[in-house]
DNA sequence: GCTGATTTGACAACGATTCTCAATCGCCAT
DNA sequence: ATGGCGATTGAGAATCGTTGTCAAATCAGC
């Protein structure tokens, strides 16, 4: 392995640069469409399959969180680089960032007391934020 | 509100039977197409809508679970009526039940330190498993 | 400026899921 | 049993998010 290259060389373009300022721009989870349509306004015109592939390499290179609604669309967001999980608001889409140490410990318990390996997880928890209560 | 029917009488008809068992049938998760053509196969012929229609509904029902693929499909497995969270094998499929009362008070008490109510959550736990490792 | 690899965009193609709506079916009171 | 009637079904069309296609545009380096 002189150099596993599994990543090709990344161009920093005019439409990249765009959707990257555009998550930067907003704290809630938004989907592709939606993010599309945002840039559109902006005059930043984008093609939808280009935000499709970018925001696919942000999240790979783990820049953004993607999830997926209980209806199964993709949905993005910005992320801080640690390990965290959020707790969102069914009714506005409110997000919060939390961490659990504790989850981390006993997910990782419990995967390897039944031999698994290369784990990890998923874990979000809904509910009506205060203000929607 | 006489009597808030949020459910409409359910009838025990031939292909919602159909689907019920072939959902006894096997303990992985199987996506609706899948169930619909193993229905096929064993020549207990059921509508694709009618497969979907009733999955939701056994859904809700709590009777079997639901989650999403990496990619956004929906698969669906009876399940212990106790609530619980899947260990999962990337490779195979196989997946285990796991439970854990410490998540849970977990998940509850960030929830409501932030305020939120009327509170769940989704935990999967993902990994190589022993046969696959 | 020229060249080759990367990236883009418009649009077609896809696949899962939902909708439509007429034909059937099950339940229940007669 | 029988008839009425709302629930249910099925076949196919319609949606909708997402991915594929491929020629044209763009960029890095020479």
């Amino acid at each position: 392995m002189t150099s596993t290259d599994a990543t090709p060389p990344l161009r920093p373009t005019r439409q990249r640069i765009a959707v990257a300022e555009a998550m930067a721009s907003f704290d809630d989870f938004r989907s592709a469409q939606e993010i599309h349509e945002l840039l559109g306004r902006r005059g930043e015109h984008v093609g939808l399959a280009t935000v499709y592939r970018t925001l696919q390499r942000l999240a790979d290179a783990g820049e953004v969180d993607m999830l997926r609604t209980e209806d199964g669309e993709a949905i993005y967001r910005r992320c801080s680089d640690t390990h965290h999980h959020h707790l969102v608001c069914r009714s506005c889409g409110r997000t919060v960032e939390v961490e659990g140490p504790a989850v981390e410990r006993w997910t990782r318990a419990i995967a390897s007391e039944h031999g698994f390996t290369d784990v990890s997880h998923t874990l979000e928890i809904f509910g009506t934020c205060p203000s929607c209560g």
